[in-house]
DNA sequence: CTACGATATGCTAGTGCTGGCATAACGCTA
DNA sequence: TAGCGTTATGCCAGCACTAGCATATCGTAG
């Protein structure tokens, strides 16, 4: 029987959920393959689930993730916004410190004398 | 705009989730209130999803987490087992310790120059 | 022996979010 | 001017989870 931790990070606007990791992971994959058909692809969503993400994270925001273009030789792209990158960067940093402490501490405080 | 962070801890055995922050309030507030109605109450909700809640990680664990009596002067009561206890008090101490470090670690990782 | 307050549990309606389907528009390229 | 690959978006079905309703049982007190 060997548990482990879950976390599940997000940050608020008040209280409802502006965005964390599956949005943030998504921000990273596009920006690596320069598109958002190609990003979702990479993490097995569909572009419409993906653009729905997107979307929602923009509005809660108020501000542009994405800037793309339509049309074109390869058909359109899309890469990061200054916010967007921003937002990447500082919650990447946030998300693997807090990952790593949790496991140290989950380790520390359900230190198992075993069931007798 | 005042972002602040979300944690929704829980403990995994395998992929699936065996209990977190609720499971772990109920628990203390049935401790509190010696039975389950009123610790359900004490939180808001009904009977029948506080008991839902237990018996769903009574399954997944194995284990008892109540000693409950039926009847009898106060109509009937129950009490945390050993093992309830024990996880109440491994739990709540590594959520203070991840929640402290993640308030800490957020206001570090996006502090803000804020927009020029 | 009746009333009360609690545990115990099945069934199901409501509810909110996710994601699929369909469709349109766009701009290069051949 | 036809084709391709991409962005863009409305609509709605499906699914998971929540919690209410209904009911049964139990043991003590009066």
């Amino acid at each position: 029987m060997s548990m482990e931790p879950d976390l599940r990070v997000s940050v608020l606007e008040g209280r409802r959920t502006v965005y964390g990791d599956p949005e943030i992971r998504l921000l990273e994959a596009i920006s690596q393959y320069g598109t958002l058909t190609d990003g979702a692809a990479a993490l097995g969503l569909s572009y419409r689930c993906a653009w729905g993400k997107i979307k929602a994270v923009e509005a809660k925001l108020g501000q542009k993730l994405l800037e793309s273009t339509v049309g074109g030789s390869g058909g359109g792209s899309s890469r990061l916004t200054d916010t967007a990158q921003r937002l990447v960067d500082q919650y990447s940093r946030f998300r693997v410190a807090v990952g790593d402490y949790a496991q140290r501490e989950f380790e520390r405080c359900f230190a198992e004398e075993e069931q007798p």
